[in-house]
RNA sequence: CGUGGGGUAGAGCAGUCUGGUAGCUCGUUAGGCUCAUAACCUAGAGGUCGGAGGUUCAAAUCCUCCCCCCGCAA
């Protein structure tokens, strides 16, 4: 069987080394079109893109699907079935008809919750106990198609979006790989998708990442790890742009003196950092000033003593 | 040639402008104090100052080139 793969993220790329691991036949790797990125605006092309050219694969990268021309490239590799993971750009439904068995999504949430962009982030914002990989038929809507088959992952205040990522990755390489060994049964059987319960993952932004200190500290400690360890939730304090990756909230029972009230305050404590949230503190455990590598919060405040007392804004 | 910061002991930093014996905090090792300790006291170990040239009586510091790390922006 002929098949077709689409992606960009990291997290797809699992997928992919699983289909070449289980000799599938790959014809063809589609992936967003390398840009100008990085500190010296070289060309970098994703690691699904390197990927594929190592293992010999014709890559393409359009920047659009909709122009008849690319419909004609694609009919022209004769694919049995397309599978797409994060791949970031729309399929026209005249390109979703061409494969004998269609187009198969690896999605990383427990769809309907969390179509959209990028669902694995919005899993921690918001809080939720699970979340987990739907591979799904693909229809013309945006993650809307029939649920070919579903598994969960748990969790907890520990999982930081890096992390989360690579389980539903390899997960998403799992199931992706069982439902190719019983392709026939699993389409003709998928259950159609309800839309009650849908929700949609924006877009993160830049600014979308800066933290509110007068959050609680659970909102502002699930900020923090959906965003870490990139793009990084972030914070200023003395005109110094921080990244804050990994923290803890302090638990009522501990019974230190809190000499700081001020929101969004640093105060130090037996060496450690702490900072003070709408209803609580957190304790910063790993941080990133601008130009430096991530160090822990301990570290940070040892050579920078002149930050205690100081406000995050 | 998008743009800014950084590389000094195991860690985090000061010292560089204005050249003159390598510092601070923490960790670590040994000893002491203590009912005890993450506390305190004493002593010690640990550095090619990212690399290569150059200037100088003398370079972490000034000049040139190179390597590596990171922030912003895309």
């Amino acid at each position: 069987m002929n098949v077709v793969f689409m992606g960009t993220a990291d997290f797809s790329l699992k997928g992919l080394v699983a289909l070449c691991e289980n000799h599938c036949n790959v014809i063809a790797v589609y992936t967003q079109a390398p840009k100008p990125s990085g500190r010296k605006q070289k060309i970098h092309k994703s690691a699904v893109h390197e990927f594929a050219e190592s293992k010999g694969i014709a890559v393409f990268t359009p920047k659009s699907l909709k122009k008849a021309e690319q419909i004609e490239i694609f009919a022209s590799l004769k694919p049995d079935l397309a599978i797409v993971s994060s791949y970031g750009l729309i399929i026209p439904q005249n390109m979703l008809d061409i494969p004998k068995y269609g187009f198969v999504n690896i999605h990383a949430s427990a769809l309907p919750r969390w179509r959209g962009a990028a669902p694995i982030q919005a899993a921690i914002l918001a809080g939720d106990k699970q979340t987990g990989i739907t591979i799904m038929k693909m229809d013309a809507g945006v993650d809307t198609g029939d649920i070919i088959s579903m598994q969960y992952v748990d969790i907890t205040s520990k999982t930081n979006h890096g992390q989360l990522s690579e389980d539903l990755g390899n997960l998403g390489a799992k199931m992706i790989i069982e439902t190719l060994s019983d392709l026939d049964n699993l389409l003709a059987n998928a259950q159609k998708q309800p839309n009650e319960g849908a929700t949609y993952a924006q877009k993160i932004s830049k600014e979308s990442c800066k933290i509110d200190w007068n959050n609680s500290t659970t909102d502002v400690l699930r900020h923090i790890m959906a965003f870490s360890p990139a793009p990084g939730a972030w914070s200023e304090v003395d005109g110094l742009r921080i990244k804050i990756l990994d923290a803890d909230v302090v638990s009522a029972s501990s019974n230190f003196e809190i000499s700081a009230a001020n929101i969004g305050e640093i105060f130090e404590n037996k060496g450690e950092m702490f900072v003070v949230c709408r209803d609580g503190i957190l304790k910063i455990t790993k941080i990133q000033p601008a130009g430096k590598n991530a160090m822990n919060g301990s570290d940070f405040l040892r050579g920078r003593k002149n930050l205690v007392g100081k406000i995050f804004s």
